[in-house]
DNA sequence: TGTACATCAGTGAACGCGCGTTCACTGATGTAC
DNA sequence: TGTACATCAGTGAACGCGCGTTCACTGATGTAC
């Protein structure tokens, strides 16, 4: 099983018959079985040597590109900042001139990035890991995420977009529903009145439906 | 120092010398304890042994009172969940008459509670408790905290004090906010533009900021 | 009021377990000449 | 092209640990008579 792994990850790169004793790829192979292990095992009782054995790899491999556990979930982290801001910046880009517009893409697109990596949501929030302050590149990472909701928050100000009312409100509440939006959609916790779970195009029309009342209140 | 722990507790009912055997209120200092720890432990890494440690009793006793350390949890839970609900149902009565002003009344309760209880928060939403159906009176406790949300923003509806818009948008929307500010400030997200976090005076500001923000946003 | 007894709520030893991390090691790879 | 050698990226045994849970037990409490 552990070997047919291997053989497997090898032949990503080269058709190789024989298990390289040089994985090549641990490091992301190491983050993707740990992303494909919390479903099962949840972030709460996932353990690296769990991780190793769905790698394939022996359980002490891990300490030749992670110096702990959780700088494992912090590269996974700071992995996670980087698809939200790019889902942002992207979904900003392809509404240019009107600043609400732009805003509720934003929006929208925190709230996808939740609903297609809530694993990576469950790390980059749940409290797994202890200082962010540990981790500077993590730090930097979540910063620009914010920066650019922020961003197009000032635009929606300064532009006249956004109806006039004090600036941090407006920056913390816009944070505020998309995040929200997305833990509890991401959690399974958003249900129809007949109390069963929301499908995929139901939560996307959901996230799609609240920004936009939600920018609809921001007009002057 | 269990010994010390004992007499304490003890003597909260009666002017005991010695430690009681029975403890007497031991399910409520299990719970007590579980809230004492979490900060220095966190959700993640608490164990029965140390809450059982903290309570002073052996880490056997705890069985008497929870069947595993799961419905511990969920019994912590669940008690927020009642807290909750109290906080909203309260910062409505408080608010006759205006529909608006009980949903803003609401969401600030909402948020408030979130700050006043963060450990109740992480554990209601943090992931701790796998499956909420296996807690029924917990499902019901949950059920009737978002009721409190849900029927004043019909009443909103229905009156006319919320401009006219799909229903099950308007509910997530504020259910989204309040949630996300909650657990964006509880968790100590949410800073001043210098980086610093907010003081609880701050947060307790933005709470009634942003509900006030996204109410006024509502309104026909 | 006193006694017998059932029940309740604790104790503490024991179970088996998987964990994170360290360590000396070894096979694979890359490079200088 | 061949060889020597440093470096890199793995292995697997071992460490000490605290965990959740079970069990037979015992001291405390409440109740029937």
């Amino acid at each position: 099983m552990s070997t047919f792994n291997r053989r497997g990850r090898a032949s990503a790169t080269a058709t190789r018959k024989k298990p390289a004793y040089h994985h090549g790829e641990l490091r992301k192979a190491l983050i993707a079985a740990t992303l494909k292990l919390i479903p099962t095992m949840g972030v709460r009782e996932l353990s690296l040597r769990a991780v190793a054995r769905r790698a394939g790899v022996s359980h002490s491999a891990s300490y030749r590109h992670f110096s702990s556990k959780e700088s494992l979930l912090a590269a996974i982290a700071e992995q996670g900042f980087i698809l939200l801001a790019e889902a942002m910046r992207s979904a900003i880009e392809a509404h240019p001139g009107n600043s609400l517009a732009k805003l509720q893409a934003a929006g929208t697109g925190y709230v996808t990035f939740g609903l297609q990596h809530p694993h990576h949501l469950q790390i980059m929030f749940g409290g797994a890991i202890g200082r962010f302050e540990e981790y500077p590149t993590l730090v930097a990472a979540a910063k620009h995420a914010r920066q650019q909701l922020t961003g197009v928050v000032n635009e929606g100000l300064t532009s006249g977009a956004v109806r006039t009312a004090n600036e941090q409100l407006v920056q913390v509440a816009a944070w505020a529903i998309v995040h929200g939006l997305a833990v509890l959609m991401a959690g399974g916790q958003v249900q129809t009145p007949a109390g069963v779970e929301l499908s995929q195009a139901e939560k996307a029309a959901m996230a799609n439906g609240v920004t936009r009342l939600f920018c609809e209140g921001l007009a002057p």
